[in-house]
DNA sequence: AGCCTATTTGTTATCGATATCATTGCGTGT
DNA sequence: ACACGCAATGATATCGATAACAAATAGGCT
């Protein structure tokens, strides 16, 4: 029966003593490094076994003041987009042998602030936030530490570290120029109080700046606060003041653009002849729907791997590109008129 | 100037220094628990807080062989259904101060065993696992260290330890009883390969149950394996042999319903007249599609919320019921036949 | 053989917090 | 005044691993 201690956990020590050598030759056995005969290795490892060992992170993190743990904060996971970039990066990751803390913040950046400080309290190899508009406050707990760190989703000019992402107001500016270039002048935009999410404050701002070159109406927006981005753009829809129609309403994301698209079907209103409808990201419904919603593709998955590609090459001591930005495709749907 | 060590971390030490007290003292007064006069603790947070002091949960992990860190193993994040129970338990433990561990196991009860290695290395507080089928290995790995385990999603007569979860194969069951009450005969079933997910096929089995009873034909079983659950619907139903047409097809989950909807929708067949078309969960995009989809709602958020109610309360000492089976819901929608 | 280097193994100090027990100081009752 | 109890604070051992250095063993070369 191999031996156990008090609660049912086997140290370093107690596998050190069923092998009959010192626990440095364990440990060395365990972690693979050279030092040890591959004949030892072999009899240390199958005693571990036995017995059931598993070695304690916190002793080696504490000792070697670095954990094998990488701290993710994200707005919600309810979000396609966030599942996406989790995704890619939580595969790199756990090749690499981390385990990932994953906190969300619902876009508070008091909560991301509080999670951060009880993240680096393990002494994270690295932190991965979502977003460039942190406060200082924020920027300079992880800069004081110097750990990675990786921000995702957006770009900024200045990374804390490094950062991967699009150009939201690129991309804005490039989807509002190919609207208005269909011939719409009058856009409303449906989506979740101004401040409570900025990439689609920047989209919103872009579409201000385009169809202002153009000379079309100032872009009415619509806030709805609701869980379920759906219902946020049927709702959205349903406050629309039909007596000054918009001809062109944008949604925060596809699930909102989708709600709209379902809400303006039973309302009666003829798409895309009177009102273009355009969403944003390219989530997974759009490519399933009978009518192809216009939208933005946005390289979630890659954004993931590159980044946890580059915070991998920083944590083996390369130092990769600060900044990477990774385009976006418009998708020409059926939701808008087609160009001329 | 606060002090620092050389990489910025300052620690109890230090700060005990910079008080002029014990490192007891810092310690006791962070923590909030008393042995210490109001005004020291007082005196002492200040400071700590001006040295950008953090705690070392290694450190306190280590001492105290247990850590305010609770795994959590799904199987993918890509699902909605997981991402609510998620959410419904993260909001309960955040608030008692516990973070979360996330590993995503893509169905794989392997990978999920190595996960659940790397996790009980960190000597978490508490263990959650995604059904109630794993290995007995797996288990053994858990029990003999007795750390609290919740099981979710699943129920199972004898948990690991803490199981909260709906019944699925009752579920099925019910189901597929209501749709054989609507005078369906000839059920298929799109879905993934067998195995890759035990819920799915209790819910099959259930169909065949149903359908026996009423002296139905065996179900059909499509098999596809894809990411996206829409195109997994609309691969399936093209995949079905039509000149043998099924009555009523079941999908996987309601994403996979709505794609087998769309994809019945462009080839002509009519819903609900010759074709039934039902789901599970009740997803929130069933909430806004123009036909309402027949399907099972699932209360995944208050699973969680129970869940980790439950567990707190483990961890706080107090016994809660080991098996707690929360009811499902039949949706009756526009996709099936309305009763007679 | 005799010496030297390489390989394998072991010893000791250390990481930063907490539990436990020890100490100090102060007010109170008789 | 004296002993006693309680509150506040401190000293020390400890958790389980690893780094850095030390020792032992083996094999190769002249």
């Amino acid at each position: 029966m191999p031996e156990r201690k008090k609660n049912g956990k086997a140290t370093i020590q107690d596998v050190a003593a069923a092998a009959g050598v010192s626990v440095m030759t364990v440990s060395r056995s365990i972690r693979g490094v050279d030092g040890v005969s591959s004949q030892t290795r072999t009899r240390v490892r199958q005693i571990a076994k036995e017995m059931n060992y598993l070695p304690n992170s916190n002793a080696s993190a504490l000792v070697r003041s670095s954990s094998k743990l990488i701290g993710i904060s994200i707005p919600t996971l309810f979000n396609e987009v966030f599942a996406d970039m989790m995704m890619g990066m939580r595969r790199t990751f756990e090749q690499a042998g981390y385990s990932s803390v994953v906190d969300t913040t619902d876009y508070d950046r008091e909560r991301e602030k509080r999670f951060l400080e009880r993240l680096l309290a393990w002494q994270p190899a690295a932190i991965i936030l979502t977003g460039t508009d942190q406060p200082n406050e924020t920027a300079a707990l992880i800069k004081e530490r110097n750990i990675p760190c990786l921000q995702i989703w957006d770009i900024a000019e200045k990374p804390i570290d490094l950062c991967v992402g699009i150009d939201h107001q690129k991309a804005g500016l490039a989807l509002g120029r190919y609207l208005a270039g269909l011939g719409y002048r009058k856009p409303a935009f449906i989506g979740r109080p101004m401040g409570s999410d900025t990439r689609a404050d920047a989209r919103f701002k872009s579409l201000e700046t385009t169809f202002a070159e153009v000379g079309g109406a100032v872009p009415r927006r619509i806030n709805v606060s609701s869980d379920n981005d759906f219902n946020l753009g049927a709702e959205g829809f349903g406050q629309i003041d039909w007596r000054d129609p918009p001809d062109l309403i944008c949604g925060l994301n596809d699930h909102v653009a989708v709600g709209i698209m379902f809400a303006a079907e039973k309302a009666g209103r003829s798409v895309p002849e009177d009102l273009g409808i355009a969403g944003f990201n390219a989530l997974g419904i759009t490519e399933v729907l009978p009518t192809r919603l216009t939208t933005m593709e946005t390289p979630r998955r890659e954004l993931g791997l590159v980044g946890a590609r580059n915070l991998l090459a920083r944590l083996n001591g390369v130092a990769p590109d600060p900044v990477t930005a990774l385009p976006c495709r418009i998708v020409e749907g059926q939701t808008t008129r087609q160009m001329a």
